[in-house]
DNA sequence: TTTTTAGTTCTGCAATAAGAGAACTAAATT
DNA sequence: AATTTAGTTCTCTTATTGCAGAACTAAAAA
C-alpha cells in the first residue's frame, strides 16, 4: 500500500485539471500524473506511489512517465542506498509550453506568409486581410521577448 | 469535373499547412479543407469543387463543411439563381484561435491559483516557483490587450 | 544462489474516430 | 410527373489509441 492519502479537494483538482492537460494533447494517465505532483503534499513520488494512487497499470505508469521524462514535463531525483527513482513536476513546464506554443506561432507565420507569397495577386482583398495577420503575428513576436524581460526586471 | 487546378506548389502548401492545422486539433479532412480555401486562386469554392479536388467522399465532405461552419472558421455565400453555397475561409480564424488560446491561458491559470490554494505550506520552494508562474500568466494577461491596441493604432 | 525490487516490454482488447459508400431527401428543373 | 441538384444521414470498415495484465529483465539484497 504505497498510495498517497488526498483529500477529496485534492482529487478534485487532479481531475480537473487532468482535463485540461488532455485537452492540450496529453493521454488520461499522463494528465492525471502531472497534476498529482502538482498537487499532492510531497512534492517527489515513487513509480510505486504514482501507480497505486491513480490506481493505474504498471505499463500505463511506465510508459507514461517515461514519455512525460522524453517531453521533459517532469524530472526526477535519486536517493542514496534507495534504488527508486523520485519523480517532480517541472515547474518550468509551463514556461515550456508557452515556449512551445510560441514556436508554433513563429511557423503558422511562416507558412502563412509562404503561401501569401504564391498566391494569385487577382484577390487583393483576401490577400491584404492575410497580410494584416502575418503583420500581427511578427509584431507578437517582435514584441513578446521585451514584454518577459519587462517582467523579469519587475521581479 | 468540377474540380480545381491546382500548382505542385500549392498542392504542397494545402499538405503542409494541413499538417500545421491538424496537430491543433482539426481531422484531415477539416484541415485539408481550410488549407484548400486559402491556398486555391478563387476564394470562393463549391460543395463540389471542395469535394472533387480533395477527392473526399460526400460524407467527409459533408461533415467536415458544417463541422468548420460551426466551429466559425469558414462561412460561405449564396448567389442569386444558384442553389449551391459558396465556401470561404473566415481571415479571422486566426484572430479567433488566437483569442482561443488566451482564454485557455486564463483558465490555466485560474486552476494553478485554486491548485496553489490548496496546496500545503510546507513545501515553500515549490509554492513559490507555482505563484511565480501564476504571476507571469496574470502579467501576460494585463498586458496581452494592450499589445493588441499598440499594433491597431500603429496600423 | 535464490529472491526481491523496480521497473520494462509484449501481447491483446475495448473504445473511439475518420471517412467511404450508398441510401435518402427536399427543392428546383425539365 | 419525372429528373436533377445539392447536399444529408446512415451503416460499415479500417486504423489508431490507451491501457490492462502478464511475462520478462537487470541489479541489488538476503
Amino acid at each position: 500500500m504505497a498510495a498517497i492519502k488526498l483529500s477529496e479537494k485534492q482529487k478534485e483538482l487532479i481531475e480537473k485539471l487532468g482535463i485540461m492537460l488532455e485537452r492540450s494533447g496529453t493521454t488520461p494517465a499522463q494528465a492525471r500524473i502531472i497534476a498529482l505532483l502538482m498537487i499532492s503534499d510531497r512534492v517527489e513520488l515513487s513509480f510505486d506511489e504514482i501507480r497505486e494512487t491513480l490506481q493505474l497499470s504498471k505499463s500505463a505508469t511506465s510508459n507514461g512517465l517515461n514519455t512525460l521524462l522524453m517531453a521533459d514535463r517532469i524530472t526526477y531525483t535519486t536517493k542514496m542506498g534507495d534504488r527508486k527513482r523520485y519523480f517532480k513536476s517541472k515547474m518550468a513546464t509551463l514556461g515550456t509550453d508557452f515556449e512551445k506554443q510560441f514556436n508554433q506561432l513563429v511557423k503558422v507565420k511562416e507558412i502563412f506568409q509562404e503561401i501569401l507569397e504564391n498566391r494569385t495577386k487577382e484577390t487583393p482583398e483576401f490577400n491584404d486581410k492575410m497580410a494584416k495577420l502575418i503583420d500581427f503575428l511578427d509584431y507578437f513576436q517582435q514584441e513578446f521577448p521585451a514584454l518577459m524581460k519587462k517582467w523579469e526586471t519587475r521581479q
